[in-house]
DNA sequence: TGTACATCAGTGAACGCGCGTTCACTGATGTAC
DNA sequence: TGTACATCAGTGAACGCGCGTTCACTGATGTAC
């Protein structure tokens, strides 16, 4: 059957990512082989290193896709918001939702992946890509906050970061206990002011 | 050289169990063997399942210990403060610490093991084990909120514990970069009031 | 435009390796007398 | 208390399996004329 053509090669390519993207952040790094990434993407594990040197080059790749995809979500949803409040409101109520919890294939790079890239060496090339995703989203989490100074800002958006991730991992880790709803329900409560 | 006596039996699971509480944290359930385990007890892997029905089974135990163990690491270090607030700071100071974040090994089960957790099946028994250590740990920090209301007091723990242990999965994952203490130290400013 | 051929994306068997688990075996421990 | 023997904690080879990666091969694509 192959060769494929240069337009359908770049669309395998393509698909390898994205189902990199989900499956990587639902599973893990090593919940998930190369063979289950390419037949995810209509393809078999053979021609995986046509594409990429390396599983753990993928998984550098897949992050970066992950955080950027978050990051343009992010930058849609508040680009028409007149104001600074109803622009977080519209990153955080989506963000600390019982979807991002049961979906972690869909959910926060942030929070899905920390914990494997935390245990990756130093040198390996998702930690880099985990980084500069980290610091775009804390970011455009700074640009919201209202205080005038810009250390400040910088302060409460590392802050409600932290406590945006903390939640998402918590619930998913306790999610079919009512902790989990409890969890989602204080922390919109605090950040939100939802009484949902 | 086998068989060995009644106490050392019992030595030799508690060695198991311990050396699992540490390295189940450090690389996660998948990045340890059953081999690596017995040998960090200085046993061989063939003895294991005199002890443990299975890897699965080990996990929930390894889990259940690390939680007990912060729990009274935490009892102890409030037992004899007088009031609630230096009682919160005798929590938190050597929590939100450099040390456990470059020590995942000996850190926080709820931010180490979350995303393994997460990733476990609803029907495993870590998720039992994880959930019961949570409730633990968000019941002490629950009954040092100054609240009056024993329902805000609970919200407030919740959402206090989420940022707890969120900083310090965003820390590990991006420890090597500055964001990684600048995280900490905003979040020790936002709960301890700390200028250090 | 049509033909001949080189390229190379994707296939699937194969590589060495490490995994969780099983099991026949060993020999010190614990016990019965 | 001392001896004979049953027990069983730990050993290490072996099981089937799946992993990341390699490679000879295929045949449609892309190109040169």
């Amino acid at each position: 059957m192959p060769r494929v053509s240069k337009e359908q090669t770049d669309r395998n390519r393509a698909a390898i990512e994205q189902a990199s993207a989900r499956l990587f952040r639902e599973k893990g790094f090593n919940g998930v082989s190369v063979a289950d990434l390419m037949g995810a993407a209509g393809l078999t594990h053979g021609g995986f290193y046509g594409h990429f040197a390396s599983k753990d080059e993928l998984a550098a790749v897949a992050c970066a896709n992950a955080f950027s995809q978050a990051s343009e979500r992010w930058q849609g949803r508040i680009k028409n918001k007149t104001d600074a409040q109803s622009a977080l409101h519209a990153i955080l109520d989506p963000y600390l939702s019982t979807r991002m919890v049961k979906n972690m294939g869909i959910g926060c790079p942030a929070a899905t992946l920390s914990v494997d890239v935390a245990r990756e060496s130093h040198d390996k090339p998702v930690r880099a890509a985990y980084q500069a995703g980290t610091a775009q989203l804390v970011e455009i989490l700074a640009a919201l906050s209202p205080s005038d100074d810009p250390a400040e800002r910088r302060k409460q958006s590392l802050v409600q970061w932290s406590t945006m991730v903390g939640v998402m991992m918590l619930a998913s880790a306790t999610d079919g206990d009512p902790i989990a709803e409890e969890l989602l329900a204080a922390v919109r409560e605090h950040m939100l002011g939802d009484a949902a």
